[in-house]
DNA sequence: TGTATTATCGACACTGTGTCGTTAATATAA
DNA sequence: TTATATTAACGACACAGTGTCGATAATACA
């Protein structure tokens, strides 16, 4: 399938992967030129075309390959426990939540300036497609009739979904300053509980 | 304050507004020239620059006077309701979602381009903190203590705040299924009551 | 060491940008 | 209606960055 690669590839691509983030992080995207890239990368600008089309390529090869690691780590999630575990487990943090927080820590420099910074094209898109499977299978686990939603499916799932990114942008910006186990388990607790301890409307 | 504008300004500058959504939703923000606008627009290049800096600035100054009417319409919320209507609406649309969502309506075409276009700087981010904003004083109104809160209080108004965008994002990809009355109401309901009709989870 | 692969380098045509100065059209007020 | 100020149109310019060449140098690997 895939056949060895020079040495020199790798340390050839890895460079410019890491230039790209850091020059997003000082200029941001659209300001960037290919030309920057290379130079900071200390590779000649003919050399960035013998890899990558363009920006947009170098960006979106360098965000499929983070996306990749993530969905092998967090997968498969919701197949073991059982309905004991899962009543047990509102107010203790998902295996697989805890994966996720761990996973971007592990790269958290990366997944910082990809969701932070303003006008990145398609990191957080392809993220939020991942968390939008993950959100899917979790309530249909929990909860496979329709019937007993509050609200439709679908809409259900881009709500969540949409949440729980919005937890991980705000726990990068704000230099992840509780645990993955910490921060698994405030996404359950509201998820399950709502905003409000005591919740008036609850019979 | 404000001088009156020639009706020529007036008609230039909707012209180039019209034509940049026109061509973000055919060809997406990144791929399109100040050369592209102004020869939709029908108008010569050197007048785009009359009245914009770039096509980055074309898109700023749309997107605040959308913005600014959204903002306009859903102020002040949560001023008038008693605690007994509170008790009584998380079932009924609250009247400052039904505004949200029918502003939304009113100019759907640009919502939709500019939400659902990735890529597209500054609205969605815009938006956001609006509704940050009014999720803030939603949670404030309905609980100013922070010990009664299940998460702390920045991370339950983030992960609301993109739950909203979210819900109104999907509502406009499917080309406003629902009734603004409708929407509203789920998002009282889903909010307040979490995904599940049957919550084993609740005492 | 020999050979294939990859990187470097300088150069090229091309596209789009932002800004001129000049001329034409048009809104508004006298 | 006419005068005048404002704005638009137009063609031209230097400039940035792009993508691609062909020739040459450096390097990995067998």
């Amino acid at each position: 399938m895939s056949k060895k690669l020079d040495p020199r590839v790798i340390r050839t691509r890895q460079l410019l992967r890491d230039a790209l983030v850091e020059l997003i992080d000082e200029q941001g995207y659209e300001k960037i030129t290919v030309q920057d890239i290379t130079q900071r990368a200390t590779l000649n600008r003919a050399t960035f075309y013998l890899h990558y089309r363009d920006k947009l390529d170098l960006l979106y090869q360098s965000s499929e390959e983070i996306l990749h690691e993530l969905v092998s780590s967090i997968r498969p999630p919701f197949k073991e426990k059982t309905d004991f575990d899962l009543l047990r487990s509102y107010d203790q943090p998902h295996r697989e939540f805890v994966y996720l927080f761990d996973q971007v820590a592990i790269n958290s420099k990366l997944y910082k300036v990809y969701l932070t910074e303003k006008n990145i094209p398609y990191f957080a898109t392809g993220l939020k497609k991942i968390i939008i499977d993950f959100v899917s299978s979790g309530i249909h686990f929990m909860e496979p009739d329709d019937g007993k939603l509050t609200v439709p499916r679908d809409m259900a799932i881009r709500f969540y979904a949409a949440a729980f990114l919005e937890v991980i942008v705000w726990w990068l910006e704000n230099d992840m300053p509780y645990t993955s186990k910490f921060m698994a388990t405030q996404l359950m607790r509201i998820t399950i509980k709502g905003p409000y301890i005591d919740n008036p409307f609850f019979k």
